[in-house]
DNA sequence: AATGATGGTTGACAGAATCAACGATTGAGT
DNA sequence: ACTCAATCGTTGATTCTGTCAACCATCATT
C-alpha cells in the first residue's frame, strides 16, 4: 500500500481518495497538516507525562531567559498571562521551575528552572528531535538549511510581533 | 545533532529580547511560529464572517469531492465526527451545502457544496491567497517552489494517515 | 499623598475536542 | 430468513483551553 513518492496522479491523498481542491496550491495547508502529525506525534510520545499544552515551550522559554517575569513569559510564548499563571502554577507543582519575588519590583515574580526542570527539559527536547527526525530523513542536511532558511525569511515579515509558539 | 551558531548574534528574538534556547534548533518550532501567524490573519481578515474553526477547509472538501460522506469528511479534516456533524449544520444553516440520503446506502449523507458555497469559498480562497502573499512575497517563485516540494517530501513520510487539516 | 500604570491572580464564560451511548441501517454468516 | 456485528449520523456529558473583566499589591510620576 505504499504511494509512490513523485507525481500524484491527480491532487488527491493517497490512501484515502479524497481530493483536497484549491486547498493544495496553499502553503500554509501544507505547513499545518505538518506541524500538526508533528505535535501529534510528540503528543503522543509524551502521553504519559501528562504535559499541559504551553507547558513544555513555557519551560523551555524560562530555562533560556533566567528571571524572566511572567508577563514577559506570556508575551514570548503568545498566551494569556492567565494561562501563564496556571502554567507557572504547574510548574512549580512539578518542581520544574521556581518563582522569587524579584527585589527590585516587588511586583513582579522571576522565574527560574530548577535542576529537575533542566534535566526534564533535556529529556523533552531529546523526544522533540527523535519525533522531527522522522520527518526530517526525508530531506538532505543541504535542503535541511535551506528550508530552515526559508521559513526564517517567512517569518522576518513578521519582525515586530511576539513570537507565539 | 550539533546546534551551529546562525547568522544572528544569538539566538534571541529580535524585538523582544527573549531568547529561544534549544527551541531554536526545531523545524516544528519553525512550522508553527508562522502557520499560526497565518491563521491569524486569516482569522482578522474573516473575522466579520464568523468562521467557526474547520468550517472553511471541510466547506472545500465537500466543495473537490461532491457526495462525500461526513464520516470521510471528518476523517478528510481530522476532526471527530461528533464536530463534523456541528460544522455541517452550520454549513446548512448558511446555505453553504447540503446533505442528501445516499439512495444505495441510507444511513450515509451525501454532502454537496450549494451555489452560494462555492462562491463563498472562491472568496475565502482569495482572502487566503491575500493572506499568504503577505508572506510568501519574501520569496522568489523559484524559492516558493522549492519549499513546496520540501515540505512535500516531508508529508510523504505519512502517508498512510489521514490529511489532519 | 494622589493618581495612573503594571504584574500577578482569580473567576465567569465561551469554543472546541474527546468520549460513550444511541437509533437506524447495512452486510455477513448461518 | 434470522441473528449479529459493524457502520453512519446524532446527541449529550465531560474536559481542556483560551478570552475577558475585575481585583489587589506594587511601582512610577507628579
Amino acid at each position: 500500500m505504499k504511494r509512490v513518492a513523485g507525481k500524484k496522479p491527480d491532487q488527491d491523498n493517497g490512501e484515502s481518495g479524497v481530493r483536497l481542491g484549491r486547498l493544495d496550491e496553499f502553503i500554509g495547508f501544507r505547513l499545518r497538516r505538518i506541524q500538526n502529525q508533528l505535535s501529534r506525534d510528540f503528543a503522543a510520545a509524551t502521553a504519559e507525562r501528562n504535559l499541559r499544552s504551553g507547558l513544555f515551550s513555557s519551560l523551555a522559554i524560562v530555562a533560556a531567559n533566567p528571571g524572566i517575569s511572567q508577563n514577559e513569559l506570556s508575551r514570548a510564548v503568545g498566551l494569556d498571562k492567565s494561562i501563564t499563571v496556571q502554567i507557572v502554577d504547574d510548574l512549580e507543582g512539578r518542581d520544574l521551575a521556581r518563582r522569587e519575588r524579584s527585589p527590585t519590583d516587588r511586583r513582579r515574580h522571576a522565574l527560574f528552572a530548577t535542576e529537575s526542570g533542566q534535566a526534564y527539559l533535556d529529556e523533552l527536547f531529546d523526544t522533540l528531535a527523535k519525533t522531527e527526525d522522522a520527518v526530517l530523513h526525508q530531506l538532505t542536511k543541504a535542503e535541511l538549511a535551506l528550508l530552515r532558511e526559508l521559513l526564517d525569511r517567512m517569518y522576518e515579515a513578521y519582525d515586530e510581533q511576539g513570537i507565539t509558539l
